[in-house]
DNA sequence: TTGCGTGCAAAGGTTTTGCATGGCA
DNA sequence: TGCCATGCAAAACCTTTGCACGCAA
């Protein structure tokens, strides 16, 4: 029952932006911001609705941070496996970081045994500042 | 150059629902309702104003979640030290767990060590399923 | 030709702002 | 009386929806 999927300028363009920022987290606007540099005259809705599309397929993870209304997307790369470990977000310069690593494993195990808690990675994402902007 | 800090009904019914509230995040339109149970007429308005200056304080502190367009507010309790353990989120039913243990420090040392990252706890939820709402 | 993709206008929901009024101290 | 708190209306902002038209396959 899969919907098929036409190709257009715009669902290029919308890939073009995300591979370009996959290491950082994005709103609805910005890409609309990249479009329009890029001479296309795209309305809003499209872009809504592209990125809808996206979400749906695992491409984007969408969530909402707490000072900004704007909801913000992330790149979910198939080849780090994005939905098996945490994020950290620096809040200063939005940069995110993968946490993969053994801790990772330590870190659900202890949540699963000491507070009954099942992590949803996916949801998850831990705010901090990153190395860069600690030391400014 | 403290404000003065006037002692109005309305305030004192918000400080009462916190204080019914405190395991759990809540929206400003479910201030609003109880405040109307409680047959006062307060105005959405005046709800949000309340609200903020108790953020300002750090009374709450202010989420948003990916799927609910309203931001959640969460109870800042004084004698669990908020501010020195992240929380645990169930996406189901709501509640908060204080993740207040020793695996608190490891982590924070964790993060700083081997990804030059400075956890932020104020800013940072975990999410998942807890105990109860994972049997479901 | 089929039906997905898009533009446009309008609406929905949450939150903020300005201004006048009300009420605590 | 002085100044904070509130009500009301309007606006700002982000996002969604409906409908008609455009365009890929």
């Amino acid at each position: 029952m899969e919907q098929k999927n036409y190709k257009t300028k715009t669902k290029d363009l919308i890939n073009e932006f995300i591979l370009k920022h996959h290491d950082v987290t994005f709103t609805a606007a910005e890409i609309s911001e990249y479009l329009k540099k890029c001479d296309s005259t795209v309305n809003v809705t499209t872009v809504y609705r592209n990125i809808d599309r996206l979400v749906e397929k695992g491409i984007l993870i969408k969530r909402k941070s707490d000072n900004e209304d704007a909801a913000q997307f992330q790149v979910v790369s198939e080849d780090s496996d994005c939905e098996h470990h945490i994020h950290l977000q620096c809040s200063e310069c939005g940069k995110l970081l993968h946490m993969e690593c053994d801790f990772m494993d330590e870190m659900q195990e202890h949540l699963m045994k000491d507070h009954g808690f099942f992590l949803d990675c996916r949801q998850s994402v831990l705010k901090g500042l990153c190395e860069n902007c600690r030391k400014k």
